[in-house]
DNA sequence: TATTCATGTGAAAATTTTTATAAATGGCCT
DNA sequence: AGGCCATTTATAAAAATTTTCACATGAATA
């Protein structure tokens, strides 16, 4: 939506305000387009990473497969929280799996971790 | 912390089943040292991008000030609310501040965004 | 001084994280 | 093969955090 259609929505007496600004200092292009559109792709991304242990986990994943007993103890967590973390993860096709016997490995999936990056790049820059 | 160090801490029988396993497919690296740790300052960065509300104020910021009242117009939503996300934001240093009479303009402090990107790249990539 | 735009504070609502416990899966032992 | 134990996942509730709302306060202008 352009700057100009936004101040219409103003009432009468801010938009007033607002305009008298404009005149004097001129901060606004009126006819300038307001994006403020994030895809709930991204923002999901973002809120996965927000999570220390789970920034933590990816990380650690980038370079090795490591089960998750292991992935509890280096990060100090109990296994149950790291395994719902994994879940959160996985949902999200950011890890690669692998079973081995009655362990499970995980890895980061990095082209996944790329294509995210790569929209926030997009969206945000 | 290398991966060798961190089997040592499991029990016993949790290290025998690993240790199986990596004879059979040599997948850890014992040598490797394992990173988990993200630092604080991009975790909170990443937290504050995590809000929808937020990451479109840093979006629609990036290419003009605008005031409280037309934020809110933009987002739809209420002023109080903007106003709290805009706390944040500035608390972060993310956000440039201009008064002009009674009106409060922000725009996004490019700079600063541009700095925790980069340690995001560095950190997690 | 009254009005308007914006901030500050504290409570309510919603969401996320953590914990506790049960269930599923697969291997091992007799 | 059948039962048992270890690893991991699933589910539900508790705890903690974040978001939103409601209302009071502050600042600037007319």
């Amino acid at each position: 939506m352009k700057v100009k259609k936004l101040l219409e929505e103003l009432n009468e007496k801010q938009r007033k305000t607002v305009q008298k600004c404009l005149a004097s200092c001129e901060i606004l292009d009126l006819e300038e387009e307001v994006e403020t559109e994030l895809s709930l792709e991204l923002i999901n991304f973002v809120k996965v990473l927000s999570n220390p242990i789970r920034a933590g986990i990816i990380k650690m994943l980038k370079k090795r497969w490591m089960c998750v007993c292991l992935i509890a103890k280096a990060l100090n967590q109990d296994q149950t929280l790291i395994s719902h973390h994994l879940r959160t993860l996985k949902n999200m096709n950011l890890l690669q799996e692998r079973r081995e016997g009655k362990l499970r490995f995980y890895k980061t999936n990095m082209e996944e971790l790329k294509k995210y990056l790569s929209i926030l790049e997009t969206e945000l820059f």
